[in-house]
DNA sequence: AGTAATACCGGAACTTATTCCGTTTAAAGT
DNA sequence: ACTTTAAACGGAATAAGTTCCGGTATTACT
């Protein structure tokens, strides 16, 4: 048994890095079916390097779009600094569709992440959970919010809202966000 | 140029109902991806017919889940001629739910056929659309259900719903469809 | 019934995604 | 500096999905 917990190769490193700089940029101009040959080869290195560092479709987007999303989950807490929490919920929920009509690519990314229940501990995923658990947190904190609502029910939904606006525009997902956002802010001693 | 509008072959009939009865017996079985060529082979067809007759697994989906989709869609006049809107929508939902639950791979087919905006016009899309107007409709007329919402509003909400179900147990999807009644039950003049 | 036209059939060929494995090369120890 | 070790590499091999085309069987017509 080798105890040798040996450090990462620096090779590997920057072939992983490179590879999620041309994942990021084939997404976004071709969509998220451009091929995994064409991947690798841009990068510079076999389809086993690139099969290596992202098992699946999946964890390749993911990865490559962590970063954006990172932001977007980082909005939260400046909403919340200067809203309440129903108000700063609405208006994260305004900012997350915005993103995902404006970045193209972006939607469908979202939707592969959020919709894959397969895998909940994607670090996508986590990061999306916390950002709807501390907006959750703080609306049962100040009453604004119902509280018999799980992080993973409101970004099922939201999920679903963001595939619909990739077909359509930003003033399509109003309603629906209106919508979501009147059942989240009703009592919650309904029933 | 051939004017002869020569009629379906006989063959080519019982063809397609063949690979539809083990299509829709093999996706319960064996879930959404099964392979293609077993359903052609166990059909006891090539798969050039099975292609031929369904271009896309979407549409094979689809017509596989006719009849079942059907059943439920019926069920929105039984329950509308019984109960007032809202009563008949939660109930329609929760029949809906159940289905999603009870019938394995019925979810994922659901979300397959709704989530695929692609393809507005799939006959068990315009199934669902309508059964959906129906309800509003209803709502509508007897002032219990908001206007401002589309039939692909629901449609949408309630495919992200069936897809948390599909991972979990139909009581877990309960407070999502009370949260989605809510709003849908809250005033329409709002905003 | 016999024949011509053509819709339909089956599976081979092609394409694209994923896995596997012999070779290379950076890292750690001498 | 040199050797050892195994992590990482590339691309060939495999698997799965889809298209294409030569052959066959059904229909419509005489």
């Amino acid at each position: 048994m080798p105890a040798t917990p040996r450090r990462t190769r620096s090779d590997a490193l920057q072939n992983r890095e490179r590879l999620l700089e041309v994942a990021a940029q084939a997404f976004a101009e071709q969509g998220l079916d451009t091929a995994p040959a064409a991947i690798a080869k841009q990068a510079g290195v076999g389809v086993g390097t690139l099969y290596r560092h992202f098992p699946t479709r999946e964890v390749l987007i993911d990865a490559a779009y962590r970063r954006q999303l990172t932001q977007v989950c980082e909005k939260v807490n400046d909403l919340l600094a200067q809203h309440p929490a129903a108000e700063a919920t609405r208006m994260w929920m305004e900012h997350f569709i915005h993103y995902a009509t404006a970045k193209s690519g972006m939607s469908e990314a979202l939707n592969a992440v959020i919709a894959s229940g397969i895998d909940p501990y994607s670090d996508s995923r986590v990061l999306l959970t916390d950002a709807v658990a501390t907006l959750l947190a703080a609306g049962a904190r100040d009453g604004s919010l119902r509280t018999d609502v799980t992080p993973d029910n409101v970004l099922l939904l939201m999920g679903g809202i963001a595939y619909s606006v990739q077909h359509g525009t930003e003033e399509q997902a109003r309603p629906l966000v209106d919508l979501f956002m009147d059942a989240l802010t009703k009592d919650s001693s309904a029933s």
